[in-house]
DNA sequence: TCAGTTCGATACACCAACGTATCCGATACG
DNA sequence: CGTATCGGATACGTTGGTGTATCGAACTGA
């Protein structure tokens, strides 16, 4: 019995790993989800969040000290995947070839989701944050990260295509991707055209990021 | 008694036009301006504005029919202010040379308020909007009508400054010039850093509008 | 299989905000 | 200056949601 394997690591008192727990919470954040979506995070009531999900208050309070907390939690799941989808759209298909900035944006606006529930809920979350400095800060950072991949690539592309030159630094450049693309997402919140967006984005990078002398491809 | 003056122009029974009522309207509307940019709209109770106000609620329910009436009002009120101060920052200090689009963009960029409570409010109210397929429309009509003062000022200058190829229509322009500001906002919202913000929207505005050859002044 | 623990349901007291009905002071009009 | 009307205050009753305390069922690990 008394094997030389010091099996759970004594994690001081490790509150059992569990297992449906898991299953509980997952369920209401997306339930939490929905909700947001559905009314806004002003009117989403916990007792509404977890009738949607089939539990009781019961179940929330344990998993959760509040509304805040879930908001912030599920905003955390949400953005990791948003962060690989992007990740995913810039990696180089590894084909030498399509280095080629033109081919990225291309492929990049053909791949971004432009999904409308979360962007609902991504903009709530922007406005949650921005009334409260410590989330604010939280949030900057996420968005520092998703700049810095940004930037990573443009580096890597800027090798063989040069960027207008107030926008030379591929920081700088960066910054102005992600600021077109929360400007085109306030107009597809209004008229949910998805199509209109994807073409508006397409334009307003290639016009933002390519120089004169390569637009004709 | 029958006189055959129709006296009150027949407007059925004219609500004998008022005075304080006006007073008590405006200072309910401040009010709630101030309690919408503080805690959102979501948050905010019809009591809290009465309160701020310095009325009750009999006030308020003499007024208005419920908080979305006030929301709207309040924000067709401050939206016209802003509708005049960028006509204004358009409008052409009447000299034929600063004509020239770079010299208007550091105008524009300069007069904007960039005011945060006005953008938490703003946001919040498009995303109000968002779920509401009626006040998404009307929201998108205003937007309209701003662009349509961006798309004739630049009709105007176009014909000494060429656009880029993709922007070349001025109304295809003017959603760029909107979108970015929209994007430039969303920073703003996070960092409260209105001078960055500032030089930001000059920075994309002058890439954006501006072709290669002029770019050198 | 059994004991101990954890999870989530239930029950309770509580409160903030709501909307209405009514009343009184202020205001406009003849 | 008097009076009819209006505007806002007051005073209800009601409700939807909150957070906690407690209990039974389900799961875990031996």
């Amino acid at each position: 019995m008394a094997t030389l394997v010091p099996a759970p690591p004594p994690d001081a008192h490790a509150p059992r790993v569990t297992r449906r727990r898991i299953q509980t919470r997952a369920r209401l954040l997306d339930a939490a989800f929905d909700v947001f979506a559905a009314v806004g995070f002003g009117q989403a009531s916990i007792e509404g969040i977890c009738e949607a999900a089939g539990y009781t208050r019961g179940a929330f309070y344990s998993n959760f000290t509040g509304l805040d907390e879930l908001f912030f939690a599920l905003y955390d799941v949400r953005a990791e995947l948003i962060t690989r989808q992007l990740a995913d759209a810039l990696a180089t298909a590894d084909g030498i070839l399509d280095q080629s900035l033109p081919d990225l944006l291309g492929r990049v606006t053909d791949a971004l989701l432009l999904d409308r529930d979360w962007l609902l809920v991504k903009t709530e979350f922007l406005l949650h944050a921005a009334r409260r400095p410590a989330v604010a800060q939280a949030l900057a950072a996420h968005r520092a990260t998703l700049r810095a991949t940004v930037a990573q690539r443009l580096r890597e592309v800027s090798v063989h295509h040069d960027l207008p030159p107030l926008l030379a630094d591929p920081d700088t450049a960066a910054h102005a991707v992600v600021a077109v693309y929360d400007g085109v997402t306030a107009q597809l919140l209004l008229d949910g055209d998805t199509a209109a967006a994807r073409t508006a984005l397409h334009r307003l990078l290639t016009t933002l990021l390519t120089t004169e002398e390569s637009h004709g491809r």
